[in-house]
DNA sequence: CCTACCGATCGGTAGG
DNA sequence: CCTACCGATCGGTAGG
């Protein structure tokens, strides 16, 4: 990996942190050479067009995620403690983890979701990705039976990503620190187990 | 109401269509200015500065949603039946309402969560009141006796939530048409009925 | 990876 | 409500 490499990693990192705050549009070239005292066109020539910047952003965060959430979820045995790890996971990097602005793909769900071409497309098809990710570990879930044989699978999925957007919005939006503990307790009630209480699930 | 409360009133139904779709930030006084056939003086003279037309875009946006979701709610009885007409007009409202970009409300939540400012401030304010309201519409179907007393009317009003973010997620973005029915039986479920079919439900 | 530059557009102002 | 204008910044290019 020679110095190109290393230096397009530097901006991607740097690229990451600011779009989870301004957003993608908002990221501009010139304010990310700042932060990196690079040249506005040292930058630019790493990526040729601002909307492959964008791209290559959402490469990232997607790389991050599944770093993040799906590796040391598959960890777990498959079934209810891998789902219950990858929800977990999910919601703690989204919501509050590393990135300052929270999760880049929420964001970017509402700011591309109107206007189409090639950063719609990428956003859509990594959300995709992940959704047939959560899905399939639901019906390990499924297989192993400690979920239901007549368990709509989709539906599931469907109401857990519910969660975490909800959890995404009052955390950060709101400062509503129950957010996230709101968010478990939809999760136990969808895997019609009772609620467990805070400090037992810590332990 | 004289001239200039006729024109400041068309500046902001041409501003909340064109900021459901490009944001808050996106929308420009150049581009609302070409879109109306004025000048960008002759906008921009009527709100003083960008973030005071945003802010009066918020406020429109937040009259026709009482308009649209909560007049019509409040004619149902008090109880359960006002509270599913509310959630019912509101998934409406916003997934697939009048404005071309859905709810303007979940993209500035989105957009604003990590700015700060008077814009920030006024988005978080009207959330804030829209939760507040929801709250009392659940409490109210507790005091019917339609809800269990010790219902957690907070995580209720979470959960609920959270449908709506994940069916505008879902139909906004991934085109995905079932969005809309899954938040109902995610409703349903969460107000302990069986789900209803949607032939019948559309009867 | 840099300096130097391009046309376009941004939010905003002056003056009428 | 307009014309005419301001400095700043945008994405992007030329040339090295």
């Amino acid at each position: 990996m020679g110095k190109g490499d290393d230096t397009r990693q530097q901006i991607l990192d740097r690229a990451l942190a600011l779009a989870s705050e301004c957003g993608l549009e908002g990221l501009t070239i010139g304010m990310l050479a700042s932060a990196l005292g690079m040249s506005k066109s040292g930058v630019f020539a790493h990526f040729g067009a601002k909307d492959e910047l964008q791209i290559a952003v959402l490469d990232a965060a997607a790389e991050r995620f599944t770093a993040n959430v799906m590796r040391p979820a598959l960890q777990q045995a498959r079934g209810l403690a891998r789902l219950r790890a990858i929800f977990d996971h999910w919601i703690a990097y989204s919501v509050s983890g590393p990135l300052p602005g929270g999760c880049l793909f929420i964001a970017a769900a509402a700011e591309f979701d109107d206007k189409p071409g090639a950063v719609h497309d990428h956003v859509r098809a990594a959300q995709q990705r992940w959704r047939d990710a959560l899905l399939k570990a639901i019906r390990l879930a499924v297989d192993t039976g400690e979920l239901p044989a007549d368990t709509d699978c989709e539906q599931l999925g469907f109401e857990m990503f519910a969660q975490v957007l909800a959890a995404h919005h009052d955390l950060r939006l709101m400062s509503q620190h129950s957010a996230v503990s709101r968010a478990r307790r939809g999760l136990d009630r969808l895997l019609a187990l009772p609620p467990l209480l805070e400090p037992a699930r810590a332990g």
